[in-house]
DNA sequence: GATGTGTGGTAG
DNA sequence: ATCGCTACCACACATC
């Protein structure tokens, strides 16, 4: 072979740089991270010896459709003199040429913003030995380049949104439901909830201290679920994705495996390394189905400790149980009633600890049981890759190869402080444990109380203008909005997704979001109602002043409201000069409590519409549960209004409702006894109280000379309601925020 | 020094 | 064509 074509030969099989993209680097693992380090040594290698010239230096070329001379030959002369070329359009690296003789109608807008010039540009630039000005070599005719690129953007998205329209009302709702990710995600979020709330769990003090615990998965469950009615297929490489040169491999088997096809790999990518490979579909109410089955029969093992790990995995203390059986016995029989069940094998691991378990899952796999000692487990692991230890990616693999470490025994030779200084102290302390076959990790502390609540979306976002975009996150908001359910928010972290100034405006990917800056911002949002969110939302994504064609995602985030490590916060005091400018020149009008009634609390309902009598169906979902439960009991006074109920003398078995009232109570001691009563009435404030209770702080804020005592009566109720319900805790933080809101203009 | 914000990493 | 989610941890840095 001749040697420049030998080299052409090298530089296709070893992947081009140019096709990374979106972390496809990863699809590698960590031998990709070594072949991308060997791919810029080639380069560096032939430009030093090889090349006949840097004519084409810093060039990326991409080459489309039939040209002449032919592809081979032009390859041949970019790369031997000093150029590359793009396999792909698009990706981390961009072309910077695109040569074509033809183009489409369509191509012509695709390609409006690359230098897009003649074959003989390139054989030009190598016959005269320089870079020539490709403006006289155009492709595009003269009059299409005139084009602004912003129509020619706004058509490309206008013709991408015939196929997905991401403003469609259904999109969000069609799209996840489809999208393998948030099926695993939310899997993953109702698996944990409902093992938190299963009856039995030990707490950690009561379990026994050599634990053994199990980790148990169905082996490349997608695709075994995917077999279930073909078995014919078995032994073929398989994979389960959505089909398309562009979409994702969900999962791969064992047999696809042995090609190189990685799960997250493109099927374009993996149809290279494997050939033969079939996609088959995804079927997610069977993965659900499996998934039950699974858990149930853990379950039914009465264990001391479940805690969900994903839809097909799952971490069992079986401490108790294994004191009459043995624990590798009682693995296989757990596997053998799985398989029985649900026709799909999965494998367990059997260790003292969560590290150990999922290490040795990793060596049964698939179908089988391993068990893993302290003692057994170093000579086991030693050549077990580092990319395989828990909380090790790609990322911190590519970090620890640089220290020379690539796998599990490797580690020794580096010294805990070099970890530490440069991993980090919690990577480094893992390791470190890790080596010792320790895991500080309590399979029952895993699982604590939800902490925040988020939504993203990164595909198929095409949007021409700011109400386009205003449209879309409010449609985003909403969907937010529907799983806060009973959870009490405090602030709001909105990412934003914008295509990298470099990146191609048609992304590599089919619809997706392509190479993008991710910046993002928090906003409290303490005592917001779904349209006050939406607009705090809609502002704060127009701060990010994106050109809305350059959109490509948006991710909400809220964290909520944290009652187990209480903060003492206080608002603080302002300087008392500052304050009194505080006598507005606005005065906010206090409103009146609405009619008195009795009622359920309703603190959404403060917030959302004070004055508001009727419940909405709609609020009532989003109500917390506490608050509906109480809702559900006076259910007849909410649809029936009765205003004489409260003059028909009530039952004396139950306790009568008394509205709480602070007018006339002048002395702070007088209010805080006021409150404390109110406090003590009820587990969750009532609604007509929660209004009082606001018009009366209003009062005494704004009727100038008693905004310490509103403060000072607001810190109360704050430090009181620590040890009280959710409910009164979030009334205490709306207050705060409103208090706030008021001090906020004197700083 | 405690607290909050923005960013980055990981897992399935 | 295609469905690139989401919760959580950790860290650097700013703020006061």
């Amino acid at each position: 072979m001749h040697p420049a074509a030998k080299r052409l030969h090298d530089h296709e099989v070893s992947g081009d740089e140019t096709n990374i993209e979106y972390g496809a680097s990863e699809f590698g693992g960590f031998g990709q991270y070594f072949r991308n380090k060997q791919i810029k040594l080639d380069t560096q290698l032939r430009e030093a010896n090889q090349c006949r010239s840097q004519i084409f230096k810093d060039c990326h070329i991409y080459l489309n459709g039939r040209t002449e001379p032919s592809h081979t030959i032009l390859k041949g002369l970019i790369v031997s003199n000093g150029g590359s070329i793009c396999a792909f359009l698009g990706g981390k690296t961009y072309a910077t040429h695109i040569v074509a003789e033809h183009l489409t109608k369509r191509k012509n807008n695709q390609f409006a913003n690359y230098k897009v010039v003649k074959p003989a540009w390139v054989v030009n630039c190598v016959n005269q030995g320089k870079l020539l000005d490709w403006t006289n070599y155009r492709a595009i005719e003269s009059s299409l380049p005139t084009l602004d690129p912003k129509e020619t953007q706004e058509q490309i998205i206008l013709e991408e949104r015939e196929k997905v329209n991401c403003l469609a009302p259904d999109y969000i709702s069609s799209y996840y439901a489809r999208s393998r990710l948030h099926f695993l995600s939310t899997k993953k979020a109702e698996l944990r909830s409902k093992c938190q709330q299963l009856a039995g769990q030990l707490p950690v003090a009561e379990r026994p201290s050599p634990r053994t615990i199990l980790h148990i998965d169905f082996d490349s469950f997608f695709v075994a679920v995917a077999l279930k009615d073909k078995p014919d297929l078995k032994d073929q490489p398989i994979c389960v994705s959505w089909g398309g040169p562009s979409s994702d491999i969900a999962s791969c088997n064992y047999k696809a495996r042995e090609f190189g096809v990685q799960n997250g790999m493109w099927v374009s990518r993996a149809l290279q390394l494997c050939p033969k490979l079939v996609c088959l579909s995804y079927n997610f109410d069977e993965y659900t189905r499996c998934s039950d089955v699974l858990y149930q029969e853990i379950v039914d093992l009465r264990p001391d400790y479940v805690t969900a790990v994903s839809v097909d995995e799952a971490l069992v203390d079986v401490t108790s149980l294994c004191s009459k059986t043995d624990a590798s016995q009682l693995a296989q029989e757990l596997r053998s009633r799985i398989k029985a069940k649900t026709g799909i094998e999965a494998s367990v691991g059997v260790a003292p600890n969560i590290f150990l378990a999922k290490m040795a899952l990793r060596l049964a796999k698939p179908a089988g049981v391993v068990c893993l000692t302290q003692s057994s487990a170093p000579q086991r692991l030693a050549n077990c890759s580092v990319r395989d230890l828990p909380g090790i990616g790609y990322h911190i693999a590519a970090k620890l190869a640089d220290l020379g470490v690539t796998n599990y025994s490797h580690l020794k030779r580096v010294t805990e402080n070099t970890l530490k200084n440069q991993l980090g102290n919690a990577v480094g302390t893992k390791l470190v444990d890790y080596l010792n076959c320790q895991d500080s990790d309590d399979i029952s502390l895993m699982d604590q109380v939800q902490k925040s609540v988020g939504v993203e979306l990164c595909w198929g976002v095409r949007l021409l203008n700011d109400n386009e975009v205003a449209q879309f996150t409010s449609n985003l908001t909403e969907e937010l909005w529907s799983r806060v359910q009973s959870l009490y928010p405090e602030t709001l972290t909105i990412k934003f997704y914008r295509r990298a100034a470099d990146a191609p405006f048609v992304t590599p990917k089919y619809m997706g979001c392509g190479r993008c800056d991710v910046t993002s911002k928090t906003r409290r949002v303490v005592g917001l109602d779904l349209e006050g969110l939406k607009t705090l939302v809609i502002q704060c994504v127009q701060s990010f002043a994106c050109p809305p064609m350059d959109m490509r995602g948006l991710g909400l985030q809220l964290r909520l409201m944290d009652t187990t490590t209480p903060t003492h916060h206080a608002i603080k005091f302002p300087q008392l000069e500052t304050a009194s400018r505080s006598t507005s020149p606005n005065k906010p009008k206090i409103q009146l409590p609405p009619s008195r009634r009795r009622g359920p609390t309703t603190l959404s309902q403060f917030v959302n519409q004070p004055d508001k009598v009727e419940v909405d169906m709609e609020v009532f979902d989003n109500l917390p549960s506490q608050i509906k439960r109480e809702i559900m009991a006076h259910e007849d006074e909410f649809l029936v209004k009765v205003p004489s109920s409260r003059s028909r003398s009530e039952p004396a078995a139950v306790t009568t409702y008394e509205p709480v009232s602070f007018r006339g109570v002048t002395s702070e001691a007088g209010l805080r006894q006021v409150l404390r009563d109110w406090m003590r009435s009820a587990e969750s404030p009532h609604y007509e109280d929660v209004c009082e209770f606001r018009d009366f702080v209003d009062y005494l804020f704004d009727s100038d000379w008693n905004w310490t005592k509103a403060i000072s009566l607001v810190n109360y109720l704050n430090h009181c309601s620590l040890n009280l319900s959710q409910d009164w805790q979030y009334l205490a933080k709306v207050m705060q925020e409103r208090v706030a809101q008021k001090i906020l203009p004197i700083n």
